[in-house]
RNA sequence: GGAUCGGUAGCUUAGUUGGUAGAGCGUCCGCCUUACACGCGGAAGGUCACAGGUUCAAGUCCUGUCCGGUCCACCA
């Protein structure tokens, strides 16, 4: 016998280890079917999955089983990242952990060589978690962002785009990561809020006046200002725009200029420009021709200033100058600032805009057709309201700033002749005693030679001695290929003839910018066609409150503990009931324990039918002749799930599908019809409804396997000898389709009934405490013979799920001594209770519903004496409030007479 | 500063073209009724943030206000 509880961990190992070796996931190219296609967002190679992971793949994983079943050939594509700082910042930290070491110490090579260790470990652990999750990866066919056929799509992309001239080397001011000891494209910036102050410095004339009094956060760089502006149209400085003031504590002279960026109302109207070290004063430098001087070198260090700052960290920096500017009396002011501070997205210290000479693409051309593409709606974005942020991005993108001075990543494909391009180029020893290119200067002589492998002369000299650029791309560049170069471009492979483009992009909104733009763009320009014509937009997963789910806030749930707890089902399900478009995802371990339950409640509904099994041979053929109630009801249930399900699922809405079906299993088919069905398993109908029960839950199965693809996997393998089903696997299957001729409103309409009287008797049972053995008689009763049509003949269902044993239905029964009364719609219900009625509650009972029944009344007769409802009201919603009032009538007549009969 | 999403029962929320509000959890009551106590039956609980407007009719459409969230932006 099958235990009472399903226990899902056996049956997910099993059934995940017979799914991957069977390679049901695996790409079948198969040139007759639409291909239906996602490439994984590749999750870094940082570390263990977590729940935003869970939550996005498993939608993916419902997209594609759901389209594999619908007979399309769908294909997941699986991979990783190699994820350029996050990972090499994960593997310094490591290095200091476990061996005290910094990188610097191992060398490039051995630092790389570890990296790649780590990711054959750290890769295999998340491939690993895949195939727990359930996920339709093929995991015997990866893919990794670093791997060979992947360095030649980058080294292609930046070949034509450096032929085109849109990659270039250019010198301006970057976002510059001091901890990180990288450039940062400018959206791997954050802008964060921070409780700083605002100090107010006095600058004095050169020619001995007061001078100007400025507001700053960043005193440190005084000692690089280039003017002092203010703007044109401010008469407090007029007469001082084109004097000179000293610079406090560096006693060099700087020009006061008019410039219309400097808003008059904000500190003191008057603002320091230091070009070297702010993109804002970068751009008034420009204006004014100002000279660009930097005082913080690349590792945040002073530099070019007064000797007793000289080799200071920036931050200490600043504490000595406010204090020196305080003691030489030139601190006018100091207030608490709350403002916005730039941090690096991945360690999130203050970002430096620093000079300096890197690699850029050119973006207005590429950016043109995504733009395009993105009006037309050729691209189309889900939820909608996503568009416009996507547009507004793209019309203002600014050129990519890709070279990264880190050492994990793809290097540039760049190389320099040491001969004829010595005097742009700077090396250093390292620890190990090798000469390193740490530095390269075009505007100095670097002449660059592009190229995949080191070529064997250089082409301008002949030279033998060539050396690659010592940067790396960022991340996002190889990503930016990712749904082109998983199909092996730029080889004009068959998988890519075949599946590119791809369906639909699957990932949160947080890397809209950072990662499905460029993938957009970059489609476009080398395909002329888009990577995928929908993007889906899912939510991120918060704590029950309402927050970001952070490793330091210490509200983290991890997916792993808690499929080891409740099930990869239960956590899939939870999550998808939960994935409504546009929403963030509040969770926690409660929404978990409730798909759970339905998990095991689907595995009791298998268990009592397959129980009902025994003794009869299958396969049971699906009934052409179905016309008991009960039968042709639940038929129409299924098949108005069965296309809410569908169209969810083609909507983007799986928490539609997810509910849908939820509450047709449960409520319908598990309260309703199994119930029902348990007395004629009695009768010699037993193997028609059988084969009933048997037929919707294998359909219903499929239907819930996208979702639950273990428990539902698990239970038809049981179950298929009894439908002769032949397929191996659900996922071979193919989805259930609605089927319309099941469709029956006047079957919905009479199980109304039998429901709304079985309601209220075991309201009232509930009510007087009727103990649940306790068989019961009761009456129905109404004016009008046609209204007892369907309590007739459906006397049987109301008696079993009432528990009533004498049920008698006439016109205008009378009422037995002693009753508890109800209505429902135009039918009284009585039932009769002798010792067990409680006067003063059904007193109470009777008072609330006659309290109900005036106010129906009264709402209804108000809106039917308006002429205006009655002129422009559609025939129908007339129709049905008359009838609202005669039932209201109805009810009030017969509520009033039965508190007249308790007061007797 | 701009944009955008949201404010519905104690909590988390659903609500498809306007027709008079559903669910899960929690609470309370009664039940181990021959699948399931991860269960069954029942109950309580909502002037759908606020103010206007359109309409016969507004949770749903429009305008404004307030309160949250998020994204973008060079206010030092």
């Amino acid at each position: 016998m099958l235990p009472k509880a399903y226990e899902p961990q056996e049956v997910e190992k099993k059934l995940a280890d017979k799914w991957q070796n069977a390679h049901l996931f695996a790409a079948k190219a198969d040139p007759n079917k639409k291909p239906f296609v996602i490439v994984i967002p590749p999750p870094n190679i940082t570390g263990a999955l977590h729940m935003g992971h869970a939550s996005t793949n498993t939608l993916q994983d419902v997209l594609i089983r759901a389209h594999r079943m619908f007979g399309e050939d769908a294909y997941w594509v699986p991979g990783t990242d190699h994820g350029g700082i996050a990972t090499q910042n994960v593997i310094e930290k490591k290095l200091a952990k476990e061996q005290h070491k910094s990188r610097h110490d191992l060398g490039r090579e051995e630092f790389v060589k570890v990296v790649w260790d780590w990711y054959n470990e750290c890769g295999n652990a998340i491939y690993t978690q895949f195939r727990k999750m359930g996920w339709a990866l093929d995991l015997s066919d990866i893919r990794f962002t670093m791997d060979d056929k992947r360095a030649r799509a980058v080294y292609e992309c930046f070949k034509q785009w450096w032929d085109k001239k849109y990659i270039y080397r250019g010198k301006r001011l970057i976002n510059w990561c001091v901890r990180c000891s990288t450039a940062l494209s400018d959206i791997e910036v954050e802008h964060l809020p921070e409780n700083g102050h605002l100090w107010h410095l006095r600058y004095k004339g050169e020619d001995g006046s007061d001078g100007i009094v400025i507001a700053t956060t960043r005193p440190e760089t005084i000692y690089a200002d280039a003017a002092i502006a203010v703007n044109p149209k401010d008469k407090r400085f007029t007469n001082m725009v084109g004097k000179k003031v000293i610079i406090p504590l560096a006693n060099r002279a700087i020009p006061i200029i008019a410039d219309e960026a400097v808003e008059m109302e904000f500190g003191t109207g008057a603002l320091k420009i230091t070009p070297a070290h702010d993109a804002t004063d970068y751009e008034v430098g420009k204006r004014h021709n100002l000279p660009v001087m930097s005082v913080i070198n690349d590792k945040g260090k002073m530099v070019n200033c007064p000797s007793t700052y000289l080799g200071m960290d920036r931050d200490a920096c600043r504490k000595q100058t406010v204090k020196d500017l305080d003691e030489a009396g030139l601190l006018v002011k100091e207030e608490k600032y709350n403002h916005a501070v730039s941090k690096c997205y991945r360690c999130g210290s203050a970002i430096e805009p620093f000079m300096s000479e890197q690699w850029f693409v050119k973006m207005d051309e590429i950016a043109a057709p995504a733009i395009q593409a993105a009006q037309t709606g050729e691209l189309a974005f889900h939820p909608a309201n996503w568009k416009n942020p996507f547009l507004n991005w793209l019309k203002n993108i600014q050129d990519w700033c890709i070279s990264r001075q880190i050492w994990w990543g793809h290097r540039i494909p760049v190389w320099y002749c040491r001969d004829c391009s010595k005097s742009g180029l700077t090396f250093a020893t390292d620890l190990q005693g090798k000469e390193q290119l740490t530095k390269v200067s075009f505007e100095d002589g670097a002449k660059p030679i592009v190229s995949f492998d080191k070529p064997a002369q250089c082409p301008h000299c002949h030279g033998h001695d060539l050396v690659q650029d010592p940067d790396v791309l960022d991340t996002w560049f190889s990503s930016a290929l990712w749904p082109m170069s998983v199909f092996g471009w730029p080889e004009k492979t068959p998988e890519m003839a075949h599946f590119y483009p791809t369906s639909v992009m699957v990932t949160g909104y947080e890397i809209l910018y950072l990662w499905v733009a460029r993938m957009v763009m970059t489609g476009l320009n080398f395909t002329g066609k888009l990577p995928f014509k929908d993007v889906y937009l899912n939510g991120i997963i918060r704590d029950k409150s309402g927050q970001k789910m952070s490793k330091s806030k210490g509200n983290v749930i991890d997916p792993l503990d808690m499929t080891a707890k409740y099930g990869t089902d239960a956590v899939r399900f939870s999550l998808l009931m939960q994935a409504v478009p546009s929403k963030d995802i509040p969770y926690s371990e409660e929404s978990i324990t409730g798909a759970r339950n339905f998990c095991n409640k689907l595995y009791n509904a298998s268990r009592f039918i397959l129980m009902n099994m025994q003794g009869i041979n299958g396969p049971l053929a699906m009934p052409t002749d179905v016309t008991e109630l009960a039968d042709v009801w639940i038929l129409d249930r299924f098949t108005q799930a069965i296309k809410t399900a569908r169209e969810g699922i083609e909507k983007y809405n799986l928490a539609l599908s997810a509910n849908t079906l939820y509450h047709f299993l449960w409520d319908d088919f598990c309260d309703w019809y199994i119930e029902l069905a348990k007395q004629r398993f009695q009768t010699d109908e037993k193997e028609k409804v059988m084969a009933l029960c048997v037929h919707i839950l294998y359909n219903t199965l499929k239907a819930l396997h996208p979702f639950i693809p273990f428990v539902t996997e698990e239970i038809a393998a049981s179950l298929r000898p009894y439908v002769g089903a032949k397929e191996e696997f659900l996922l071979n299957d193919s989805y259930p389709v609605a089927n319309e001729t099941w469709t029956n409103e006047n079957a919905q309409c009479q199980m109304a009934v039998v429901q709304g009287i079985t309601k209220q008797i075991r309201t009232i049972r509930s009510q007087f405490n009727v103990p649940p053995a306790l068989k019961i008689t009761a009456v129905v009763s109404a004016a009008d013979d046609k209204d007892l049509q369907t309590v007739r003949a459906y006397e049987s269902y109301i008696k079993l799920m009432a528990k009533v044993e004498n049920l008698t239905v006439g016109v205008n029964e009378p009422k037995p001594k002693q009753t508890a009364t109800a209505t429902f719609e135009n039918l009284a219900i009585y039932v009769p209770l002798s010792g067990l009625i409680d006067f003063e509650k059904e007193r109470k009972r009777l008072e609330k519903d006659l309290a109900l029944a005036k106010a129906n009344i009264a709402s209804r007769q108000a809106r039917l004496s308006q002429e205006n409802f009655l002129k422009h009201a559609p025939q129908e919603q007339i129709d049905k409030t008359k009838a609202e009032l005669a039932a209201a009538q109805t009810t009030l007549a017969q509520v009033t007479a039965s508190l007249e009969d308790l007061a007797a």
